[in-house]
DNA sequence: GATAACTAGACGACTGGTCTAATATAAAAA
DNA sequence: TTTTTATATTAGACCAGTCGTCTAGTTATC
């Protein structure tokens, strides 16, 4: 870690802004897009503040390129889990989940899903955020219907709910699941619904992870 | 309305106290707690600063007030609604939803659920938020519970799952319904998720209104 | 050496939350 | 009825922080 004392030298270029979305992406996630100035990001990054506008024309600018950051991190997630073709497709599913009841855990329930957070404060206030996130949260409903469809289709539940609609079902609810851990600090909602989920709404034991 | 040019007379106390909230409640659903600063709902109530901590010890005393007569006000809700004995368990709940599916539509979708968004919002940064929504989002989920215990033991249901654990998938379903119609602008995913509890979850058509 | 990329950080306007002296009103006492 | 005291309410100063802009300066590349 750099010391505060001595200003460390200018990283290239590439490398100076995917540290201000990494570190923006942190902190954004933890207080909110409104509650986090840029000063704070600045600080943290060890990044000036000319710097900041070399790169971002505005802080709503930042924001959106963090909301980018976080969708393609989340596909990768995405591509690694659900998209592992080398396991049945609810099992996936369990090990996404599991995954996201881990992180919730692991950051002492103060972050939650980036793209939920920011849709529940700016969407009503910002049109470019809304229709960035607005088409995020569509990707990942196809991909986890994708999955079901698969599913559904070797067998491995039967309902007469089209695939999208249970993907629409699962997203939401998985939101209101984080929503819960974080308010109650405790990863018990969201292992509820994920159990509800397997068992209610398909029908199917809870796969092993 | 009164002039911006003449200072109103000053209102009873209670009376300004409560505007203040009321004023609060709708900026702050709307614009979140951290970007609602005091001056715009002074402005708005026509009540100056030093009157504001009078009433209120610090913004977060305020945001806390805010809270429960949000929660108060949401009590008298669902005394009306899930506590209408009148009307058959299951037509409660779906009168409960439409009330809210035609609040998201009448507000153009910017606000949804104070609670929802306040806990999205503060739950991870603020001890004294985080407990009473907590406490909130329990109140709530167990006056669904009833309502579906009182359902299923009519025989209007059936379910191996029990009526605590339906009542908070319903309620997480319904906090990430109203996030993806907010993203969305659109009352379709409350529709479909009001749909797919009844039809799938609970295994019963959608109660008539 | 010229040019492009990047940085340092001052600056200005504005907003934030808090606080306290001052004022207005109500109640009590003379 | 007047005066005094207590309570309720207000005015707005204060200081810290915000965002965005700007430009001189530095570093890297050609």
């Amino acid at each position: 870690m750099m010391s505060t004392l001595s200003r460390p030298q200018a990283k290239p270029g590439n490398e100076t802004r995917t540290e201000l979305i990494r570190v923006g992406s942190d902190i954004i996630a933890r207080r909110g897009f409104n509650n986090t100035g840029i000063n704070v990001v600045l600080k943290e990054a060890g990044v000036p503040k000319g710097s900041f506008y070399y790169y971002f024309s505005s802080k709503e600018d930042f924001g959106l390129a963090v909301i980018d950051d976080f969708a393609a991190a989340s596909d990768a997630r995405l591509d690694s889990t659900l998209g592992d073709s080398g396991q049945p497709p609810l099992v996936r599913i369990r090990r996404y989940l599991d995954s996201a009841i881990a992180d919730m855990a692991a950051c002492d329930f103060c972050r939650g899903c980036l793209i939920g957070n920011l849709g529940q404060e700016l969407a009503g206030q910002n049109e470019a955020f809304r229709e960035r996130l607005d088409s995020i949260f569509s990707a990942w409903q196809r991909r986890f219907a994708d999955c079901l469809a698969e599913a559904r289709d070797r067998g491995d539940f039967e309902s007469p709910v089209d695939p999208d609609a249970l993907a629409q079902l699962l997203q939401m609810g998985w939101q209101g699941a984080t929503l819960r851990a974080k308010v109650s600090k405790s990863v018990a909602p969201m292992e509820r619904f994920a159990t509800l989920f397997f068992e209610t709404v398909l029908g199917v034991p809870v796969p092993a992870a």
